[in-house]
DNA sequence: CGGTATCCTAGCTGATACTG
DNA sequence: CAGTATCAGCTAGGATACCG
């Protein structure tokens, strides 16, 4: 049984908060990204994650601040200088997201290899009647 | 460094699959549902996802089914019988959202209590100025 | 019972243009 | 540099109807 998610009766839900913006396009990745450096700034960013708009980059950034995944530094300077960080949480985070990694790699069945689906099973079935 | 991921390259991401699986509508509470029992059968299911119609519960039962996390067992009866149940592979990737969800749950915020976000932070140093 | 076929809509997403 | 505003396209999701 998973906790975190209700039994059906509307309930707390801790996880499908952070699920729902970590399951957007991106956050991933930006995740990602953000690890590989101890503050990263917007364009760095950008550029890091080819085919990303401003407009999505800044939202997906948004959303995990919100979630308190993502610091956000602004030096009033001109040209403006804003860098990114990820909190403890996000780091905390990032280790089960590795763990995550190991299993899906774990598993990971070669491209092409399918496993007998239940319509192959049931194409057996009617053709062994 | 989160593993699994692509450094941009556009290689393996053995995560992405499965994480787009996931991160759609009901993946989780289907995934939660099938952990309560050793198998469940389609209208079972759809019973306790107040909410889902036939249309999503097939569909996500049927990515989830072709990542590897769900087996569907057909039986040639009448009425039909169908029976889903998880993989092995599924029950270890339940031990490792059942890890995320004691994250959440650690850092769940009690609601309406917000950080102080770089708007604020600006703003701060704006009428200091 | 256990689905598919069809259609419709809201919202995400991205391109473009512009701003402090 | 680091965004926002605006608009257009697409797709996921859901309602409904139907089928083996």
């Amino acid at each position: 049984m998973i906790e975190g998610l209700t039994d059906g009766k509307g309930a707390t839900c801790a996880i499908v908060g952070v699920w729902e913006v970590l399951g957007r396009r991106w956050s991933l990745h930006i995740l990602k990204n953000l690890s590989t450096k101890e503050v990263i700034r917007f364009n760095e960013l950008k550029r890091s994650l080819a085919g990303i708009s401003s407009t999505v980059l800044s939202e997906r950034l948004l959303e995990l601040e919100r979630e308190g995944l993502v610091t956000k530094k602004i030096y009033p300077e001109v040209p403006p200088r804003v860098e990114y960080s990820m909190t403890p949480q996000a780091k905390e985070l990032e280790v089960i997201i590795k763990e995550l990694a190991r299993w899906a790699e774990k598993w990971k069945r070669p491209a092409g290899l399918r496993v007998a689906t239940a319509a192959t099973v049931a194409a057996q079935k009617k053709s062994s009647s």
